[in-house]
DNA sequence: AAAGCGGGGTC
DNA sequence: GACCCAGCTTT
């Protein structure tokens, strides 16, 4: 074994974390774990991942459950594609596949939600194909080894980045080298206030001889956050202790989840304008920032009277129901806070 | 090539 | 407030 991976895998066996999708190599576990964890921390992920595992054992039990009841299994994860795409590969895993997995890198990043990441991972983990994995840590340990300065988030620097991956993985075991690397990058190579004084490569590391550890990986210009201004109006019906709500139809954040009855202004100035009734009960707002846009939300509580003044898509829903439905964390909290006079 | 998609954590 | 996280799909 050459040095670097010698390095890299003895230091995993010291340090690795136990973690669940570890201890099997059933490709639909592995599979779980790793939707799950795309753009999520662990800490997050664990919980949702033993719910899934919990209460579908098997791929064909997860193809066998309608959409709402994995969104709602999936309800405070973000990134809600990742679950109806969970659902919609499980189908065809089911139907097409008789309930197998497919063992190869080309057939798992056929399946819908399996980029080049996720399939390089199952491949590798559980059939132990020579596929080198290339994610955020990846990035961030290579960058720094050879002090690699091309911006990540370019197609050269993913031509580049991938060619080094190759390079340095341990052919005879993919499975774990894979691991070994994330998780170094993960626990000791990290992006803030990395461990460079206990460090295995402080003789070879690049970016700790030249100082710019803290210049690695390179990325390019962060994209303008658009500000949106939501207003909701949350009917409710105190005498029947419900609550109306719609489901979002739109190519928009939050696909397929539950919604208030929403109008969408472009400036503060124009949501305002739009509030001109008197109200009974004091607005509530709040500034939701996510990774793309921040949401001036403005809730307006209103007692039904007849006949509803909306649309006939809003539905009347009870208070103990909403556990069964698939809701945005925004208007989980709100509901907590605001609405507990319903149950 | 660029935009869109969540929520929570760290510093 | 900026940046990050076991990325992928759509345009």
């Amino acid at each position: 074994m050459v040095r670097f991976q010698r390095l890299l895998q003895n230091w995993y066996s010291e340090n690795k974390r136990d973690l669940p999708w570890r201890r099997t190599k059933n490709p639909y576990k592995v599979w779980l774990s790793e939707i799950i964890l795309q753009q999520t921390r662990v800490a997050q992920g664990l919980a949702y991942y033993n719910k899934f595992v919990y209460t579908y054992p098997t791929v064909s039990d997860l193809a066998q459950a309608s959409e709402q009841e994995v969104l709602n299994l999936w309800k405070g994860l973000g990134y809600y594609s990742r679950a109806r795409n969970l659902h919609k590969t499980a189908k065809e895993v089911f139907n097409e596949h008789g309930g197998v997995f497919p063992e190869t890198y080309l057939g798992l990043i056929k399946l819908s939600g399996v980029g080049p990441y996720t399939a390089a991972a199952i491949s590798s983990f559980c059939f132990d194909e020579a596929q080198a994995v290339l994610d955020g840590n990846v990035f961030r340990v290579l960058s720094r080894i050879h002090d690699h300065q091309t911006p990540i988030n370019t197609t050269l620097g993913m031509k580049e980045f991938s060619v080094l991956a190759k390079a340095h993985l341990n052919l005879q075991d993919p499975a774990s080298y894979n691991q070994a690397i994330m998780e170094f990058g993960a626990l000791h190579c990290k992006p803030k206030n990395p461990r460079c004084e206990t460090c295995p490569f402080t003789l070879e590391c690049s970016a700790l001889i030249n100082g710019t550890i803290d210049l690695r990986p390179q990325k390019i210009k962060k994209l303008k956050i658009k500000k949106r201004f939501f207003l909701y109006i949350v009917y409710t019906d105190r005498a029947s202790k419900m609550v109306y709500l719609k489901k979002r139809t739109a190519k928009d954040i939050w696909h397929h989840l539950f919604d208030f009855y929403l109008e969408e202004y472009s400036s503060k100035e124009e949501l305002e304008k739009a509030i001109t009734e008197d109200l009974e009960i004091e607005p509530v707002q709040k500034t939701h920032k996510l990774t793309h846009q921040t949401l001036h939300v403005t809730f307006i509580q209103k007692e039904i009277k007849k006949p509803l003044p909306t649309d006939e898509t809003l539905k009347p829903y009870s208070l103990k129901s909403l556990k069964n439905l698939p809701i945005p964390t925004l208007h989980q909290k709100y509901i907590e806070e605001e609405l507990g006079f319903l149950g």
